[in-house]
DNA sequence: GCAATGAGCGTC
DNA sequence: ACGCTCATTGCT
């Protein structure tokens, strides 16, 4: 070898020191989930360090790779091949995220380089060429009060500041700048010296978040990390990060895996909100991936939440994580004044302005209280645009519940989870407000039994309420039009639909959670979670009820999560809900599988793991909806939480061995899922 | 009896 | 998508 290089091939000569190299091949298929080792040639000794893309001859083809480490020998027994020429000096797979992204494969019955395309970004070999931009690192002042509220906070803050690998579950008080105290936790940290990472569920969070941790750490102290900053900008804060730059990251769900220095604390806002799962194999869960990391990496570990998932919750109950709660007093002192409308029903029929804009006579009071002392008011409206109701088929009166007088709708049943199929009430009408269903309507006004269905949606709603607040300013956020970050002070009516609700400039004086029956009517495992996460998430942007701050949700009273939501409890709530899940046998008190894809295939997957772990129980098939004219059904599998791992290597054994026989159809394994139908 | 050809398979 | 094995084919 001359020392300028590169020669012919059959001149090519071993380094001198360490000359095999483990290779982290790009090849998604589970038998082939493993290192690969090659030669090291001597003119590229010196830049095929651990971390680096390379690109290796597999199989005839050139493929990328990831050098994972260098040794002294191979165990393999054949010839080695080349490493054929390293893409980049750059080492972009730090070993800790190398070790993350095989827990994650690991944990989700994945392949290791499916998990690597999630948390490395595409190269950008301008980028990386160019000079890094000079950063001034800011002196970060001291913590802020704002934990105090919460009497494990300030522990919370000192284990950060003294690096210590604190696990936390926390619930903000309703009010709380969520973003401010989660800047001081990072701020905390990085003043240890190491690294902080805070993941919200998208773009507006992570603009709020962003500012309050500038705030803190100066505005060259932080990076965020999002999917759509575009390839290059996306790039190069990658690598300023990477290159350790900075301390403080903040993004949305890929930067889970971002390759922050000496991680010190992992943080997760919002974990319920179903933006932090990956929607791409092996579809982990930011909570999930974040746990791990604090596993490998010792790192602290933060969830929260205005609300709590029954996952959190099992983190506190089985005692990897300490709760962090604010006393009764204190939250008392910050809530609104919380009521359920489902009961106000013969109100609403005497109220004119009620009928006219499908809302109870308490929460006009409530809105009508708040514009006039001057306050906006929150209006939190079904997704999805349109919400099917029901109407008099002759004189077209609004069809209301005989109970509650909430408006009817067509329900349709759950999806069939057995052999009998949909229930034979599948498309009764039923009230959008108790539930009950009514199965012998007759107009009030005109005697007429006939209905005709019609549909509200956010868009109508805010021409309705309009109408009934003459001279009010009515603003729409979501549901068709754009998500708004913030309003004014000023009275207004602010309709928006779940997820979208914009901050109030000096909080809200009411929201009305219309409709709100329609959020618990999916068949989906975690709807009364996801009602309630929604519910705190508007309420929490209201002022306290000291302050006048009223809360009108439009939903059955008798009901546990309503009940939750009035007496502001959501970590009771997740409590009954986790213990509601071990009931039934349903995640995350159990683990589960879901495989879905073509019946024999997925009946091949079920049979191959139930010979593999006798405790696996196998639940359904059920069919699915057929994906271009193939027929596809799901399974799930399950077994105790201990057996977990059992069940995801068993499962990775079962793609291996289709994967290996070049087996046609795909099949599609999540585990835990969040939808299970 | 044995080279020439092609299908199948593992993949360093 | 290369390079190996192994089976089949076709010719002497």
């Amino acid at each position: 070898m001359t020392a300028s290089g590169v020669r012919r091939r059959g001149e090519w000569a071993p380094a001198d020191h360490r000359p095999v190299a483990r290779v982290a091949v790009d090849v998604p298929l589970a038998h082939l989930d493993r290192p690969f080792d090659y030669r090291v040639p001597a003119h590229l000794d010196a830049q095929a360090q651990p971390g680096v893309r390379v690109r290796v001859r597999f199989a005839g083809r050139l493929l990328d790779g990831f050098l994972l480490e260098r040794a002294d020998a191979s165990a393999h027994a054949g010839t080695l091949a080349w490493v054929e020429k390293v893409v980049s000096p750059e080492p972009a797979l730090t070993p800790e995220v190398a070790a993350l992204c095989r827990a994650v494969a690991d944990r989700c019955a994945g392949v290791f380089a499916d998990v690597v395309r999630l948390a490395v970004p595409p190269r950008h070999a301008r980028v990386e060429a160019e000079a890094p931009r000079p950063r001034e690192a800011a002196p970060t002042d001291a913590p802020a009060p704002g934990w105090g509220r919460y009497p494990r906070g300030p522990a919370l803050l000192d284990a950060l500041a003294g690096g210590r690998a604190a696990h936390a579950v926390w619930q903000a008080l309703p009010g709380e700048d969520w973003a401010a105290r989660l800047a001081d936790a990072a701020a905390a940290t990085a003043r240890a010296g190491r690294g902080a990472l805070l993941v919200v569920p998208d773009q507006r969070d992570l603009d709020a978040l962003g500012a309050a941790c500038a705030a803190r750490v100066g505005p060259d102290g932080v990076v965020a990390l999002s999917a759509d900053l575009g390839p290059a900008e996306r790039y190069r804060r990658w690598l300023a990060v990477r290159r350790g730059q900075v301390r403080v990251v903040v993004g949305t769900r890929a930067a889970a895996f971002a390759p922050i220095a000496d991680p010190g604390l992992l943080a997760v806002w919002d974990d319920g909100d179903d933006s932090h799962t990956e929607p791409r194999a092996p579809y982990p869960h930011v909570r999930d991936v974040l746990v791990l990391r604090a596993h490998t990496a010792g790192a602290a570990l933060l969830v929260g939440g205005y609300a709590r998932t029954a996952e959190a919750q099992l983190l506190v109950e089985s005692g990897w994580a300490r709760e962090v709660v604010a006393d009764r007093a204190t939250v008392r002192a910050a809530v609104p004044r919380i009521v359920a409308a489902g009961d106000s029903g013969a109100e609403l029929a005497r109220d004119p302005d009620a009928r006219a804009a499908r809302v109870p006579h308490v929460a006009f009071t409530a809105a009508r209280a708040a514009l006039e002392a001057g306050r906006p008011v929150l209006v939190q409206v079904p997704r999805g645009g349109y919400v099917p109701f029901l109407a008099c088929g002759s004189c077209r009166e609004a069809a209301r519940c005989r109970h509650c007088a909430g408006p009817l709708g067509l329900r349709s049943g759950p999806a069939p989870s057995g052999p009998g199929g949909a229930g034979p009430d599948a498309a009764l009408p039923h009230c959008r407000w108790c539930g009950r269903p009514d199965t012998a309507y007759r107009c009030p006004a005109c005697g007429s039994r006939r209905l005709r269905a019609g549909a509200v949606g956010a868009g109508r709603t805010a021409e309705e309420l309009g109408r009934a607040f003459p001279g009010t300013t009515v603003r729409s956020s979501g549901g068709g039009a754009p998500v708004l970050a913030r309003v004014g002070a000023g009275p207004a009516l602010v309709v928006a639909t779940p997820g979208a609700e914009p901050v109030a400039e000096a909080g809200y004086g009411a929201a009305l959670l219309l409709d709100a029956w329609t959020l618990l009517a999916r068949p989906d495992l975690r709807v009364t979670e996801e009602a309630l996460r929604r519910w705190c998430a508007a309420a929490a942007l209201v002022v306290p009820h000291g302050a006048g701050g009223r809360v009108v949700v439009t939903a059955e009273p008798g009901l546990p999560v309503v009940q939750a939501l009035v007496r502001w409890d959501p970590a009771g709530h997740a409590a009954a809900e986790l213990a509601g899940r071990a009931e039934v046998g349903f995640p995350p008190a159990v683990r589960m599988a879901a495989v879905e894809g073509a019946p024999d295939a997925v009946a091949a997957v079920a049979d191959a793991v139930a010979a593999d772990l006798a405790g696996a129980e196998v639940l359904g098939p059920i069919e699915l909806e057929p994906v271009d004219g193939e027929v596809r059904e799901r399974l799930l599998l399950r077994v105790p939480r201990a057996q977990g791992r059992a069940l995801a290597a068993a499962l990775h054994a079962a793609q291996a061995g289709r994967s290996a026989r070049k087996a046609a159809d795909a099949v599609r394994v999540r585990l835990d899922p969040a939808e299970i139908g």
